[in-house]
DNA sequence: CTGAATTTTCAGAAATTTCTGAAATTCTTG
DNA sequence: CAAGAATTTCAGAAATTTCTGAAAATTCAG
């Protein structure tokens, strides 16, 4: 591996960090020398820069199609594939948000709301069913915001972060209000 | 293992899941187990359930500790650790956030900054490091979102959430507002 | 202080994941 | 369709992670 040593830095933490997310090391580092390449890499080059097996690079790209993380580019006259990164990183973000949501997340809620469904047998059933209600509805409430949220452009999901918590502000008026509604209808019914 | 089959579909998935984000097997099937459990449990009581070793329990509580996942119980007139979760699934989404940012994302922007700083050498060099900064950008965006909405108690933060992308109505607002300033100002100057 | 109960440690075994080289396949072009 | 360039596949090797049993350490009651 003999990249700039400033890229070579970058590359290396990257495959780190993806081991601890349960990403393999070298598709980490793959994916962090092509983000970082100013021009697509093929294949042939990602070994070199690398240091790992042609068949290593083949197999770890090919994890990264399946997970919709790089683009596909061609050279006129030449066969080879090259890869990229898109070049918008909240793209990025949403893309692995949108895969994870779809490997992990929407599994777990369909195995949550199947046992949800089972009739508990005991005490210990009934409280452990419980637990995972509570459970559900949290990652419903996630997901329900994702899926909102994930719609924004870049520019105005930007936007919304960097109001931050400052829509507490505003969250405190809509409390407000509601209680308010709240305790009028029910003295209402009075 | 037997458990009720109900608590063991759930621990089965939990343990599934945590291998696929970096938490070994047998520490994502021991929190499922605390989790869902009525009353606290005891590593003994862990290994009868789950069908591994007691030593493996050992290390994985401690591990369960080291991420302050878990609670330690004590019975008066017993002095066996007994283990369990917090109550609120809020909280212990807000421990797993905080304790992920500290092992895996100030790092990461740590070694970011510190790329940062070089003097690149080559036109190669210069272009990643635009990169890296562009990834700089949005991670500290996060963070600063994250560190902003942490605060939050449950119940806001829920509101928060139930809000959604409705708050965009509000950022068009603020959004025009803003361009309407730049025209302003613009044409003031002309 | 002794000894029983409990927990921790850790070297090596077992299991799992990752990686490689060689062979097979695909694709393009003359 | 033959040849050559590029890619993919996959069985087994290598590396890494996880797990265990045995021994050591800790804790506490008597």
């Amino acid at each position: 591996m003999d990249l700039p040593p400033l890229v070579q830095a970058f590359v290396l933490h990257f495959g780190e960090m993806g081991s601890r997310w349960g990403i393999n090391r070298t598709v980490g580092q793959i994916y962090a020398l092509l983000y970082v390449s100013p021009e697509p890499l093929c294949a042939e080059e990602i070994t070199d820069a690398l240091d790992i097996s042609r068949s290593n690079v083949s197999m770890s790209l090919k994890e990264l199609q399946a997970w919709n993380l790089v683009l596909l580019r061609h050279r006129p006259g030449d066969r080879r594939d090259f890869y990229t990164t898109p070049d918008d990183v909240w793209q990025i973000l949403r893309t692995l948000a949108e895969e994870r949501k779809k490997r992990e997340v929407d599994p777990t809620l369909s195995v949550l709301r199947e046992i949800l469904m089972q009739k508990p047998a005991s005490e210990a059933e009934r409280h452990a069913q419980q637990r995972m209600g509570e459970m559900h509805v949290l990652i419903e409430q996630l997901t329900t915001w994702y899926d909102d949220v994930k719609q924004l452009e870049t520019r105005r999901l930007a936007m919304l972060l960097s109001l931050g918590a400052k829509v507490t502000k505003l969250l405190d008026t809509k409390d407000k209000i509601v209680s308010l509604g709240r305790v009028r209808r029910t003295s209402e019914k009075e």
